[in-house]
DNA sequence: ATCATATATTGACAGTGTCAATTTAAACTC
DNA sequence: GAGTTTAAATTGACACTGTCAATATATGAT
């Protein structure tokens, strides 16, 4: 099936990737290995190093795709400009929390920095991608938030991201979060936007 | 040093832990090793495996060992309940974060779930501290509060959470967080109690 | 002193990532 | 179209890793 007659695989680079998504989403980051994928792909062990360097070099080529992948999900129904800030601040974080809720190792490699190459320029602005769209939610509504756009911005990623972290890592102990889907989130989000107003 | 030249070791364990948190806190997680945490000590490389049964049973004892550490230090001047909500409040993020910037790998083993035993009733349970401890600070102040104590106390658990990650992972790009020490932490929990008062 | 037990050793196995040297196929040039 | 260059895949090696089984040794209890 993958397996091709011809020497050349052709499309190798793409099919390693490919690969490497399926076991990141099925098993973890740990759990993906050039050896293994080879052998899956049915390719010698060294044959990945053609397209990447090192295991590293895929790893951050999975993390550059996905933060991609996150910022067009974001981008594809981004709020106009005329709805709420809290209309605007829970789409915005509901699309986290569910993109995290689907691909909870996809979630976990984007922000675990060692396990990427922290010098990859296009690593770096995928990712600040992200932030672009959480500032610019808040910009538009300035006139309503009093005091520093920044810290504001810092507080809702840190709310956001710290819950879906908690949620993935299973760290809201029993009886602790009961609450599932996004309710819980929806209340602590308007916790913080209480505080902002 | 560390070499006896009895044949048992007699507090081989207690080495190996030592040994185990030395490595996290220079290196990482993932550059702790059963044969490498041996050659240090001069033992035989399956020495280690009197004392743990498998790698995952040393890294839950050291997840157990920090959450006690941890608690402890929370304990050492929690503040009585005359003081403020908001000095509250912020005594326990700041020890969170403090402990975090101080031991950057230990933090992320404690919510890394995947690296320990998530049937270890004992890490439960010295987990289970720390939100017993977040909690009991609410409760004395909860005439201040309007509504769902639990969603205040995952509101500041996400907040000051996702903080420290974002820090510890360097995740806050360039210039988007030049506030260093306390200040920005502050500054954001201090929305969070705006919201909640 | 003997025996049981705890602890350490040795050796093996199947993995891993990353090199270097080699072979093959495709692409480019004359 | 033939010859050469270049890209891609192969094979083999090396130094690691965690874990298991069999063995050896020392300690503590009887």
């Amino acid at each position: 099936m993958v397996k091709n007659t011809s020497y050349h695989h052709g499309n190798l680079r793409e099919q390693i990737v490919k690969t490497a998504f399926k076991i990141l989403d099925e098993e973890s980051i740990d759990s993906i290995g050039v050896r293994k994928i080879a052998r899956i792909l049915e390719v010698a062990h060294s044959a990945p190093a053609n397209h990447f360097q090192n295991k590293q070099d895929l790893l951050t080529t999975l993390a550059t795709e996905s933060f991609r992948h996150l910022v067009s999900i974001i981008d594809k129904k981004i709020p106009q400009s005329r709805v709420s800030l809290q209309e605007a601040i829970h789409y915005f974080c509901d699309t986290i929390l569910k993109y995290g809720l689907q691909y909870p190792n996809r979630y976990k490699l984007l922000w675990r920095t060692e396990y990427t190459d922290d010098k990859d320029s296009e690593l770096d602005e995928a990712m600040e991608e992200i932030y672009v769209r959480l500032t610019s939610i808040l910009k538009t509504h300035a006139q309503k938030i009093h005091t520093d756009i920044e810290s504001q911005a810092i507080a809702f990623w840190a709310l956001i991201h710290g819950y879906v972290l908690l949620r993935l890592d299973e760290n809201l102990k029993e009886g602790f979060d009961e609450v599932t889907g996004l309710e819980r989130q929806r209340a602590i989000v308007d916790v913080l936007i209480n505080g902002i107003e």
